[in-house]
RNA sequence: GGCGAUUUAGUGUAGUGGCCUAGCACGCCGCCCUCUCACGGCGGAAACUCGGGUUCGAGUCCCGGAUUCGCUACCA
């Protein structure tokens, strides 16, 4: 009971790290940090097939650049190592041995064209107690021919033996108790002698024992093959020190149904993955949050939410509100659609909080890849603008849309803000306006407001049109902060020249 | 098909038998603010899967149906 909290994130690098996965990997990461317990990375490559090169560096930068720390893992070392399974052949091989000799698993030669000959024969075919009779096994065969087999190199396999009609229960810790009948369970195959290496699930069991791991944190989707690592905790005496199991609800499609997938972001037009990652095989490339335009605290955030809750209202927590207030009693049961629209919003919450001038080192890349040099203007200058318009942005991105008109002129003029606010009378008006900016003194936004409110107030000109009008010259559309905030930024000579430029190049409507 | 899990507004969720004429947030709509677009403030539409029970009383407990999801590989 008082063991040390102990937990791990085993992902296989067989491609990007999918924004579930991440959601797993920091749920163990709160548990884990608010226990006072350390923090497992391990690699799952017992699958030589899907092998992937590159994937397991991408899961170490997700992982980092979310802010998730890993204390014992291939990189950060830790006495339990290695923390890659397929450099642990030599422990599986040997587990696998007791298995075998304590009569709890056997060999099988069937080959995948004769197993899949019994599925066809028989309806629903399952290699368990009641088929494992008429199989080549060691159980069907003579010890002789079962080790002349494999000396003549024949590749085999190991499997459980499971025995039916027994009830096996699993504790989850989100769930209750689970109960499953060992007859639905089929013996699962726990090595292959063709790459020499384990399963899943035999790996899983061995390390997570070895590695004195306490809770098993991961996936509804393995919920349904607890009842097999129970068994095999049993089978190899280790019952005692099982660890606690935690399966957490999936991230579903937004729209239709089924587990959120690779394809959905593509269709749907949102990251799936935390980074952008460069399939190399196809060279496609998915999109990530971080290239989004993601502050990987809002990511980490809103994935907190989609599944859990603080017990009360708050939604907006820094990691260390995460750690000190996670629990498994407020996690949900059922699968979260992922909402994407909330996402933004976090993203919205992040940025708003975010200094000016951080946010100014962020906007720099945006300002070049738009044809705008950064350095052409003062960090103050960019900050100011920001602070003017970061109110209405979800990404550093939209910052552009909303403040391009502070680093270059507009090049055309909004056609409905021209039909709507520009008229025959304007250009005359607005040389007028010009002479009237051109006699201020002080051009700081309040003393230029009253200066040419008053103006359009002595003239009887509508406020509203004039305004608009002005604005049209300067911004290029109705839109945007307070005018007077604008042209202060802007200057008196910029602000002239583009109301020049304006009545020269707006057409009069029709 | 079998097995398991699951079920509160469009979405994420609060709710642990009376405090629920069901709360919060995203999204949506409206109003206010206002030179514009946003932001912000205020307000609105919108939900307990169905049927039986138990109980003085059920969103909350029990049974059954339905739903959705997952698993059902020499993948994890």
């Amino acid at each position: 009971m008082e063991r040390k909290v102990r937990v791990r994130f085993a992902p296989s690098p067989t491609g990007p790290l999918h924004i579930g996965g991440v959601r797993t990997a920091l749920y163990n990461y709160l548990f884990a940090r608010q226990q006072g317990g350390d923090m497992i990375l391990r690699i799952e490559d017992t699958d030589s097939q899907r092998f992937v090169p590159g994937a397991e560096d991408y899961i170490n930068e997700a992982l980092a650049w979310l802010g998730i720390k890993i204390d014992e893992g291939v990189r950060e070392g830790g006495k339990y190592g290695p923390y890659k399974q397929s450099e642990r052949r030599d422990i599986y091989r040997e587990h696998v041995k007791m298995l075998l000799d304590a009569g709890k698993a056997y060999i099988a030669f069937d080959t995948p064209e004769e197993l899949e000959a019994a599925r066809a024969a028989k309806a629903n075919f399952q290699y368990d107690a009641s088929t494992r009779g008429e199989m080549r096994n060691s159980l069907t065969m003579p010890k002789e021919e079962v080790d002349r087999l494999i000396a003549d190199g024949h590749k085999y396999v190991v499997r459980f033996k499971i025995d039916s009609g027994r009830d096996v229960e699993v504790n989850d810790l989100i769930r209750g108790k689970v109960t499953i009948n060992s007859s639905i369970l089929d013996d699962k195959v726990l090595y292959k002698s063709a790459d020499d290496l384990p399963t899943y699930h035999l790996a899983n069991i061995v390390d997570d024992h070895l590695m004195e791991v306490s809770h098993v944190i991961r996936g509804e989707e393995w919920l349904p093959s607890a009842p097999l690592h129970v068994l095999l905790y049993e089978a190899f005496g280790w019952k005692d020190s099982m660890p606690e199991f935690v399966h957490l609800p999936l991230l579903l499609k937004p729209d239709g149904k089924g587990k959120l997938s690779k394809r959905d972001g593509d269709r749907l037009g949102f990251p799936v993955f935390p980074l952008e990652w460069h399939d190399p095989k196809s060279g496609e490339i998915s999109s990530g949050y971080r290239e989004k335009g993601y502050l990987p605290h809002a990511v980490v955030n809103f994935l907190a939410l989609l599944g859990w809750n603080p017990g009360d209202d708050t939604e907006i927590m820094s990691m260390d509100e995460l750690i000190s207030k996670f629990s498994f009693a407020h996690c949900s049961r059922s699968g979260a659609k992922f909402d994407f629209e909330k996402g933004k919003w976090f993203n919205h919450k992040y940025l708003q909080e975010m200094p000016d001038n951080e946010l100014t080192v962020l906007y720099k890349p945006v300002l070049e890849a738009n044809g705008v040099d950064p350095n052409a203007f003062d960090d103050d200058y960019i900050a100011r603008v920001i602070s003017l318009v970061k109110g209405r942005i979800n990404f550093v991105s939209d910052l552009w849309d909303q403040s391009k008109y502070f680093f270059t002129e507009p090049e055309s003029y909004d056609e409905k803000a021209v039909k709507k606010r520009w008229s025959a009378e304007m250009p005359a008006i607005m040389k007028e306006l010009i002479e009237v900016l051109k006699g201020i003194d002080d051009f700081s936004s309040a003393a230029t407001e009253a200066i040419v409110l008053g103006w359009i107030a002595d003239k009887g000109y509508h406020l509203g049109n004039v305004m608009n009008a002005f604005r049209l010259t300067v911004v290029g559309e109705c839109k945007g902060p307070h005018m007077f905030d604008i042209t202060e930024l802007l200057g008196l000579d910029e602000t002239v020249r583009r109301i020049e430029r304006g009545i020269e190049r707006i057409k009069l409507p029709e």
